[in-house]
DNA sequence: ATTTCAACCGAAAACGGTTTCGTGAAATTT
DNA sequence: AAATTTCACGAAACCGTTTTCGGTTGAAAT
């Protein structure tokens, strides 16, 4: 119960806490007969090294900070899942905060993770972070830092991404190759980096396919929930009956737009086809199940946090190495809401 | 950039550490014009206190580890949320880990967290734990904790809970009010604590209302999935064509069920009715809209935190109170699922 | 018999703070 | 003028490790 330390058993022993510090961690100056003899006590007194010692001597924590805009999120619960699972594997737990997609709070959040003097930390930008300095500052102290999902090119720093042209580009083809050939996109302003992107990939993909792009079908709203996709939705019912395929860039909105076109008994695939963004879970429960982009959050936190790793180590043995992105591939889901 | 130390701050102005480190906690034996000259410098030199030498001098670290089984998970989610808020205010940062369910990954989480020497721990019970020895010994050994949703009733310690008979009471008799006379039941097997009681309470409100209890509509499955709560719908709509209300201890059983009745062109709620339990997010936005319970998670985690911080603080203060159980009340939300 | 060299162990510094206790000087009281 | 108290400060212990650097053995080589 009392806390067992080096030196008590040390003192047990009749030796010095060098020589038991040195036989607990397989030194080769100790006797293969002392060494026994410490680890027996060790085991038998239950013996833990403080950790809060060894952080101040190695001056690291084994720790490392993930911040994120918002945790209850589908897509960033599974960013969570995938950076504590590999986290673990390399001997790290993880500090989760979230940043209510406030710049503020994303400022007071970095300053706090590095009060926990964390080894490193994984950060998701808020939606209205327009200026840098907090996480540039943060760079330049040295702490590893790796951006994930949302990114920004202004910020010279390890990156993991997925392609969201790419990605936009082939959900609209899919729509094209499913036989539409009037496809209205429903997507919030151009704020976030993702937000343009996936605009851009359906516009090229539209160009690639001869198809002129008509700006009355180009739906912006104001906040990415389910009512705004709804709206849209109702729009098109009403007022654009020739649309045949609906490409929204979040999976709520595109189920949204599912409820209009069900409420006005517009069948789906059938009369008009809806592709997702995202595949939340939900998107396999709607009826009919929801076409998507898979944006994998598992796999994104999982590299997200080997990068990290790697620049630990890189820091560790002072070699520097220039930044890079990774880009994580997406794949569409077909499911039966396209044909 | 390179870190800036109290020793160095001292050497600077020519006073030892003693006096350095008082002018900056504010002791009362320090003059004023020393203590505006350190904290000047200190300000100026963006002196902060390495927080490895405070914890290893305190023995605390302020963190506080979160244990669950399952990340991604609505519910879980926003316990996240609500933990880490709370902890904030109160200048403690959340380590976050999951358990998969799995009753060999608790223990080693749980040992995980104790070696990071974190000053607390939540948990919600993996559904396979039976033997409770592991959280015992932690609770033994000194270490503040609390449980939360997932308890059991054979450790003594504070937990956070909902009253499950409670909420499956109301939710039941939503559906009688509501004109429902023939109601079954959608649930797992009998292994967690939950299940059971929101079984018991169905039974209950079934007893006060003088309806008989039919074992032929109580539905066991496997799992809480989507597809159980279907297969269970289909074999309503095909054998049980009297029953008028479904109560599904989960949502997402419960939205199971609606796939089943659409597909059957069974009217909702016009001919049966149907609650969930839990209000998860995606509740909102099936057609229809899913009567459910609300299960507070923010609440649940903010609370769950207060009783930790207290339990840490009574510990420090060498002060020992019985253990308690806060319940967290719940309500029926009534949305298009039930008249 | 002296030197050489492992093999084994321990003293002590270091990590960076906090806190107790003692001390000298100044201010106050007798 | 002497005694007492207050005020400001510093020395040093302490938290529990790790790691460097010598030092002491005894055996082997010269």
């Amino acid at each position: 119960m009392s806390k067992v330390s080096l030196t008590k058993i040390s003192e047990i022993l009749g030796m010095s806490k060098s020589t038991v510090s040195k036989a607990l961690n397989n030194y080769a100056d100790v006797s293969s007969s002392t060494r026994k003899k410490v680890q027996d006590l060790a085991n038998k007194l239950n013996y833990k090294p403080n950790v809060f010692a060894k952080n101040l001597r190695s001056q690291e924590s084994k720790i490392i900070g993930l911040l994120m805009p918002e945790i209850v999120h589908y897509f960033f619960s599974t960013i969570i899942s995938g950076v504590t699972e590999t986290a673990e594997k390399y001997g790290y737990s993880v500090i989760v905060a979230q940043t209510k997609d406030d710049y503020k709070s994303e400022i007071k959040q970095l300053e706090l993770l590095l009060d926990k003097n964390v080894d490193g930390i994984l950060l998701s930008l808020a939606d209205n972070t327009i200026q840098f300095n907090h996480v540039k500052d943060v760079i330049n102290q040295g702490v590893p830092f790796v951006l994930y999902d949302r990114i920004s090119k202004l910020i010279d720093c390890n990156k993991v991404v997925i392609d969201d042209v790419k990605a936009a580009v082939m959900a609209t083809q899919h729509l094209i190759d499913t036989g539409c050939k009037k496809i209205a996109i429903i997507r919030n302003q151009f704020k976030s980096q993702g937000t343009i992107d996936r605009h851009k990939g359906y516009k090229k993909a539209l160009l690639e396919n001869g198809i002129v792009y008509d700006k009355s079908i180009d739906f912006e709203v104001q906040d990415f929930s389910f009512n705004a996709g709804k709206i849209v939705g109702n729009k098109i019912c009403e007022r654009h009956k020739d649309v045949d395929g609906i490409f929204a860039v979040t999976d709520l909105m595109a189920i949204g737009a599912l409820e209009a076109l069900k409420e006005h008994n517009v069948a789906v695939p059938n009369q008009v086809s809806v592709i997702g963004f995202s595949n939340w879970f939900l998107s396999q429960i709607t009826t009919p199940h929801l076409s998507t982009v898979d944006q994998p959050g598992f796999e994104i936190g999982q590299t997200a946090f080997k990068l990290l790793h790697q620049e630990i180590q890189n820091n560790k043995n002072n070699i520097k190495e220039p930044s890079k992105t990774v880009v994580i591939p997406t794949t569409v889901i077909s499911r039966e809401s396209t044909k």
